[in-house]
DNA sequence: AAAACATATGAACATCTGTTCATGTGTTAG
DNA sequence: CTAACACATGAACAGATGTTCATATGTTTT
């Protein structure tokens, strides 16, 4: 009994009203959180940033790219769909919210590890 | 024979050399990349996205976070021990380029989907 | 038209990820 | 000291994700 309590609490007792009754109304709608998320999902992944650091190069065919990051061309091909599903890649790269994104975010990790090169 | 050389072309034949020998030498080292992914897929789940918005507007404890995101507290706990690592939270947000990285993500989508509401 | 080239795709599979459940740990109040 | 509180954590499980393999679908060349 002691025990059923003590799971229960923390999740139904131990909150502040006044907190949650200022904070709720200030979050974005579900939806634009979830196409938040769905958009940094996009950069979660190895193979999909050494695409876009690839493409920001230059333009190349599928096959130049398998071959600079040593993988198969149906990979690169799968991850392509997901970054042009994404709007991140055209025929090209798309627009310069993808460099941004992708630069804020080294800033981030160069700033945290302390490292040295641009 | 001639279904395989067909599969094998792609992968070994049509790359354009001096494209390579340009870009290779232009992208950042493997580990860097590495961690930038991993940036990146933290912020790529809506749940931490969200931990995120709700700690823009305030500080609180776990138990408040979980009310405000109709979750559990183990949930919001495990998800804090992510962002904690990722350097993102500390005991509250850590930084600007947080609010930066997920801003410009915002951007991105909003331009793309012609939404209004900043 | 046939062959070569360039890219896309579906199924299968292994791995990774997020949540839940149960419980542990540390701190504060009585 | 004991109970209440706040948070952390490990195992388990379901669902998502990335790669491979085989093959399909365009598009040029010849």
């Amino acid at each position: 009994m002691a025990k059923r309590d003590h799971a229960e609490v923390c999740a139904e007792v131990c909150t502040h009203p006044e907190i949650l009754e200022k904070v709720a109304p200030e979050m974005p709608d579900e939806e634009r959180l979830y196409d938040l998320a769905e958009l940094f999902k996009v950069f979660g992944d190895t193979t999909r940033i050494r695409i876009l650091y690839v493409l920001f190069e230059s333009e190349m065919c599928v096959c130049d790219i398998a071959a600079l990051l040593n993988m198969t061309q149906s990979a690169i091909s799968h991850q392509l769909r997901i970054l042009k599903q994404a709007r991140l890649v055209r025929s090209r790269l798309d627009d310069d919210h993808v460099r941004t994104v992708i630069g804020q975010g080294m800033e981030h990790i160069e700033e945290k590890h302390g490292r040295k090169r641009a």
